[in-house]
RNA sequence: GCGACUGUAGCUCAGUUGGUUAGAGCGCCGGUUUGUGGUACCGGAGGUCGUGGGUUCGAACCCCAUCAGUCGCCCCA
């Protein structure tokens, strides 16, 4: 009869090294972001449940199911954010920020999606995601996928990871391809599964990355963009692939590479990875220039990205284990009157910069061996003795010699410069 | 929403065809060492076997339900 109550399915509790990962993955984006110019911004982690559904533009199940959506008090409909691109498409039109265009935005935080959890995937997950609003320009586009690119390295996960590449045309182009391939599908029904039959009313284009084996034969031979592309398309994705080539970033192409939603056009995108099982992308985006409108605001061509902190923390973890930091020193005071005496001589190690670890309680031998656990080097061991001297004995843990110096002597002895 | 597999100590797991006091390793606590860790040896605590029902003289083991986890499908903004 345990009355705790059990977390939320599809939630996490991240811990000691798992957090360390987590945190490592964050910090690195923070810092290439600068690199690249990005400007942080922060929204609410709940909006109207308008912005995310005309932004999903209510069709799929995506907005019936997989969103957490309830009635405030005041009987408004709330949703916590699934993705962060809405959030900040309507930031951007309710804020004014067209004045800022072109304005390349970085934010990470937690969403949520009330879907069946699995490897890499929960109901509160992570992300880190990187936008430029305002910009119709292919730089635009390439200077994300660099940036992307570049994170992945300095992660230290690029290795099995490649770029997954593809154009969906400007709307006219897109529009053309979709209704070709609708018809090409349509004459092949028969043939297909079950669940592409289905999608074949609902959304035809998720055909081409069908799992099932029934429809890998007829996915493979589909009509492709290319054909269809528009003049102004094929510049603009020839101006990405150019680019990425100036910048050194391999890519490969993926026709099958797709968005459901209407509003995407041009460069789609993923960097995905031979481990992770079904979860296999790491990193994904596209151009989104039809958002803005859909919500209610200026004709506004944007482009971004988002990535699972979770899962490139679990990289992280398995390149190369990211170990909790060690102590610098670990004080163990014996007796009262070095108790308080050594809550100065740790305040003074710290503010200089060094890692003290020192114990609520235990006997010397408990404290010897959590100084051990520490990973210190060194572990200041103060008694009467040392306290009346105004010394500390100063024990190497690693070669077990040990020597009585002076307070003052002490930083300089450890390495404190 | 669907499917497969899995729930035994803090962790990783064992537990023979249902049979009486449910085990190991690691970790934790204590001792050998009343001011000296990391090694070694000795000892100890810790489990209503996920939960509820059923079958049986008897259930960790068999059956049903339920909850949870894992992996996959659907979906993937």
């Amino acid at each position: 009869m345990n009355t705790t109550p059990q977390a939320i399915r599809g939630t996490q509790d991240i811990f000691g090294a798992e957090a360390e990962a987590f945190a490592r993955v964050v910090q690195t984006f923070e810092r290439v972001r600068r690199l690249y110019r990005f400007r942080r911004a922060e929204m609410p982690v709940f909006e109207k449940t308008a912005v995310f559904s005309r932004s999903l533009g209510e069709t799929t199940d995506v907005v019936s199911k997989e969103m957490y959506s309830f009635d405030d008090r005041g009987g408004e409909s709330l949703t916590l954010r699934p993705e962060f691109t809405a959030g900040i498409a309507r930031a951007y039109i309710t804020n004014g920020w067209q004045q800022h265009a072109p304005l390349k935005l970085a934010t990470h935080g937690p969403l949520f999606r009330y879907e069946r959890p699995q490897k890499g995937r929960y109901r509160q997950f992570h992300q880190i995601d990187a936008e430029v609003i305002g910009a119709g320009e292919p730089a635009a586009d390439v200077e994300l996928l660099v940036m992307a690119d570049h994170l992945l390295k300095e992660l230290g996960i690029a290795d099995g990871v490649t770029l997954q590449l593809n154009t969906l045309g400007d709307a006219a182009s897109r529009d053309a391809w979709r209704a070709a391939l609708v018809e090409y599908f349509r004459a092949h029904a028969a043939d297909l599964s079950e669940d592409s039959q289905d999608r074949l009313e609902r959304n035809p284009l998720r055909i081409l990355d069908s799992k099932d084996p029934r429809d890998r034969p007829f996915a493979d031979a589909a009509p492709r963009i290319d054909d269809y592309l528009s003049a102004e398309a094929q510049d603009f994705f020839g101006a990405v692939t150019q680019g990425l080539e100036a910048a050194a970033v391999a890519h490969t192409r993926a026709p099958a590479l797709v968005r459901g939603l209407d509003y995407y056009r041009h460069t789609a995108f993923e960097f995905v990875t031979d481990r992770l099982g079904a979860q296999g992308t790491v990193l994904g985006g596209g151009r989104y220039d039809g958002l803005m409108e859909a919500l209610g605001g200026p004709a506004t061509p944007a482009v971004g990205w988002a990535a699972g902190i979770e899962r490139l923390a679990m990289l992280v973890a398995d390149a190369g284990e990211v170990a909790e930091a060690k102590a610098d020193v670990a004080i163990i005071p014996l007796g009262p009157a070095a108790d308080t005496a050594c809550l100065g001589l740790a305040a003074t190690l710290r503010r200089s910069g060094l890692a003290v670890d020192m114990g609520y309680r235990g006997n010397m031998k408990k404290r010897m061996s959590r100084a051990n656990d520490s990973g210190a080097r060194f572990a200041l061991i103060v008694g009467d003795e040392e306290l009346a001297a105004g010394e500390a004995m100063v024990k190497d843990l690693v070669s077990g010699e040990q020597e009585r110096l002076p307070l003052h002597a002490i930083p300089a002895r450890i390495g404190v410069r």
